[in-house]
DNA sequence: GCAAATTATATGTATATACATACAATTTGC
DNA sequence: GCAAATTGTATGTATATACATATAATTTGC
């Protein structure tokens, strides 16, 4: 389905503004996919995001701020979202011995259990994607060229 | 900068993943920025787009529903937008006359007004996209292809 | 014409973001 | 070594989404 047909819309004004429109479309179609792929596992895209960042370092206690820096989405509320897994068992949050400031976050076995059935519903899900290597590699450039001179990271 | 730089992230598993990821990232940095273009006119991003909706009516008044239908965020809760738009007294709810299970939603001189400041605003904005018309297409062709076969309109 | 189904909207709850602010711990400048 | 600045995290508030449910008005089936 086009993006005129989606939004009732007969035209854009200029072809700019209608691939623009289209990216925060898509991405609001993929979102609602993920969040209800997720919905069954008790975890919402963004605790799911976090429990992958803290899985990727394999151990490693991980703080609050480099969890908020490495999430996809800008100036999430990283403390929060440990809580809601913290209250679900899938992660611990310790205070930092060298820094009482920071707190060092772990992921439990539980939440390792999670992400590894997690695991197999992804891949089934992206598989979807009828994008060839060429034209994932082309939008990703274009992608990048949208942001150049947006003003904020 | 690329979005391996921007997430700090070394490579990905597949090149359709790279390009759902940055897809999903671009919409939310382009979100932030027309959020934050919003801002000092009081509006949130999601009111300013009922508000077009409502002038591109020319007068004719729209139904919650046909809000609903037209807006990008699929499912928005049209009804409490126009709560906080009715608030700020510019837009207006009466009942239909012919069902009055529906309502009838007009845009105020005072919306219209708040709306003309911000078509400039926005134009400015656009200017800063960098695509040309080519790139615009192509990008519209390759978003509109991965959303193909994924089950949520 | 009336009960059942549908439709249009509203509302309650959980989750999340953006921003401002608070506060304690640490670092810096002198 | 101490005051000032910075850093790391938490929290309060407004906004929004997703989903479930509620309720009133309308349409449908018989």
């Amino acid at each position: 389905m086009t993006l005129e047909e989606q939004l009732k819309q007969k035209e854009f004004k200029t072809k700019r503004q209608r691939a623009y429109l289209n990216v925060v479309y898509t991405a609001s179609v993929l979102n609602l996919e993920q969040t209800r792929l997720f919905k069954p596992f008790g975890l919402s895209l963004q605790q799911y995001n976090v429990l992958r960042i803290l899985r990727g370092q394999n151990g490693t206690p991980v703080s609050i701020g480099l969890i908020q820096e490495r999430m996809l989405d800008i100036q999430s509320n990283a403390s929060r979202l440990i809580d809601k897994l913290e209250d679900k068992k899938l992660a611990i949050r310790k205070v930092c011995p060298n820094d009482k400031r920071q707190m060092e976050i772990t992921i439990t076995q539980e939440g390792l259990k999670v992400l590894l059935e997690l695991d197999e519903v992804i891949v089934l899900n992206e598989s979807n994607i009828q994008l060839t290597d060429g034209e994932a590699d082309m939008l990703n450039d274009l992608l990048n060229k949208l942001r150049t001179n947006q003003k904020n990271k």
